[in-house]
DNA sequence: GAATAGTTGACAAGATTAGTAAGTTAAGTG
DNA sequence: CACTTAACTTACTAATCTTGTCAACTATTC
């Protein structure tokens, strides 16, 4: 699992398709003004996300993209990994160079494991729940308020900003 | 936040520092040859992680690096934004073209939190953890379970904070 | 003090990825 | 049919990642 600036554009623009759901199929030219995503860009990425199966497409005049499920049945995790090809998970292949003083395979594994996690952490939020929560903005307002602060607080000088 | 395979190797090499721990200073000739890391990508990696106070240097023969904290007080997260300098989180800033139809700057925030989500869960891991308790299956369900309660609490509306 | 083992820094070249530009094809509309 | 719209495709440029090389600098050891 990589985690990238192209991962966060597909997942915005899946977003803003889940956003606007109601009106029907939205063209890449509106998600690009409105996400500010170069069309050429965009128009590579749901290529990737219309083989991936998360998008339908319909061509020509009041064509366009819509989401091929509910929102609340697309998890982040099957945008990014449909963008973003997953890197090779250790360079041993779990064989060749792996067995020195038990070192090295060892911590291939705890990196497969971590990845493994945060892979299930992404598959367990939906571009629904996003919608969704944030519909409360008031509410919400004051506790996200609160965690930024804490964030802040985490880790000096560095925004989360993935 | 990223993860690329610069963070990976970063993690990795980190995680081989652990591991190593009592055997005194480690050189990255060693940890080369044990990931399978380019020396000269090392250099670059470690002169970002002691920048970053994550490590001490001592140089000359029987010098190395070795962790400047215990292993259980250094979170993934700590480790990969110290090499894979975060991006900008959005391309608005929080201006300019972001008052549109009201879809544009909350898709961004959308992603602002769930990127917040994911930093979260990366700091609540240090590499200790994964060392040690190699199923980290304990850990992530903790987290998980406490994200799943902030969650559903945002929902609600209820004060229960993160 | 010289030799050696090690870090630190700078630079450049190749490989890969991110992002842009421009053209092609399909579908609707007058 | 001609025209427009918008998805699709290909080719290209820019940026970043990764490795390699070279030259200091530092502490230890002989």
């Amino acid at each position: 699992m990589r985690l990238t600036t192209k991962g966060r554009y597909a997942v915005t623009a899946m977003l803003d398709l889940a956003i606007h759901y109601k009106d029907g199929p939205i063209t890449l030219s509106d998600i690009s003004k409105r996400q500010g995503i170069s069309l050429s860009y965009l128009e590579q990425l749901f290529s990737k996300l219309r083989k991936g199966g998360l998008v339908d497409s319909a061509r020509g005049p009041g064509g366009g993209y819509r989401l091929s499920r509910s929102a609340g049945d697309i998890a982040v995790a099957e945008v990014i990994s449909a963008v973003d090809e997953s890197i090779d998970v250790t360079r041993c292949g779990g064989l060749s160079n792996c067995h020195g003083d038990g070192g090295t395979c060892l911590t291939h594994e705890l990196w497969h494991d971590l990845s493994g996690q945060i892979f299930k952490f992404l598959s367990e939020i939906s571009l629904g729940q996003l919608v969704e929560n944030r519909a409360i903005q008031t509410v919400a307002f004051r506790q996200r308020d609160k965690f930024e602060h804490a964030e802040a607080a985490m880790v000096v000088g560095s925004d989360a900003g993935l």
